[in-house]
DNA sequence: ACAAACAACCGTATTTAATACGGATAGAAT
DNA sequence: ATTCTATCCGTATTAAATACGGTTGTTTGT
């Protein structure tokens, strides 16, 4: 596992608030050559610590601006059946994210759906369709806030 | 609110699946020229359809392996008081995302801690010495998955 | 019906960024 | 001391982004 000091967690900090932005405006930014900054950017890739980069798409303006979180309970939730439903759930084109998890519920699924209607024959007529799904309840999501700032709990200072 | 057509939807598409994509390959794989993947791209960034582009940094590889979800509910749960919560746990370094909802909680806050010790002293020591934090409950996130074919619900043709 | 105005698309030329490569410096190992 | 390695950077080259203008086709107005 990669221990990362102050330049990466700078480079990583640049990036967050704009994945997009140019190699050239990071390395002002950290304080580097444009040089140093590419070779750090292409290490952090390949040591896996930077996955990738996802567009931030707004679901208003895409006809998608009801939002909920479905809090879903499996019957008999073997890994078998849990793989099977986070597969099938995960894929459907009103899901934008699925979390598996533990405690009183085995997933909660972030959906965005056109209206109030569309949502609840998402849970009626398409999850409850599902014979191991046991039981579902809806929050809806008035507001979704992400944390640009998501730093490494401990980074190593540079060596000078 | 913009309607888009198939083009702007292809080009979404494109970038959801690597936001830092090329302009010339996101054009390539639409099949228009770089020109208009440009102007369009540009046009949809103006509209507000694309609001950015965030980085998706490994968890695991900056020492913070450990998810959870949390919902809180609030003593009396006011305007003032849901928003004065909401910037506050926005902004911790352990959250990912803050979910503002209705239903039998107030917040769903995802974060992300180096162990489950660290978890508990956040539920135990940073939530609730929130005043008007009423209860917590901590659900373990062992898998987190994205769902990135975002579509718009609806599509017009391109005028051809 | 006709002309004007507009919208969508693309090609070319220019500007800017990304990349490859090699050199310099400094610390660690032998 | 010398070699090895890691880190950083400058320069030259390649590739992409951008600005601009031209073409086509559709809508608008008279």
């Amino acid at each position: 596992m990669p221990d990362l000091d102050e330049l990466d967690t700078a480079i990583l900090a640049e990036l967050q608030s704009d994945a997009r932005k140019t190699n050239r405006d990071v390395a002002a930014a950290v304080g580097a050559s444009p040089t140093t900054t590419l070779d750090r950017t292409r290490a952090l890739r390949e040591k896996g610590v930077i996955r990738g980069s996802v567009l931030d798409v707004d679901l208003d303006s895409i006809g998608r601006p009801v939002q909920a979180l479905i809090t879903v309970r499996l019957d008999r939730p073997s890994r078998a059946r849990i793989e099977d439903f986070r597969d099938w759930v995960s894929s459907l084109p009103e899901t934008l994210a699925v979390f598996v998890t533990s405690g009183q519920e085995d997933f909660i699924v972030h959906v965005a759906l056109p209206d109030n209607n569309s949502l609840y024959a998402f849970m009626v007529d398409r999850l409850t369709e599902r014979p191991e799904v046991a039981d579902v309840r809806a929050s809806i999501v008035y507001e979704h806030l992400r944390n640009d700032r998501v730093t490494p709990a401990n980074t190593r200072p540079r060596k000078d």
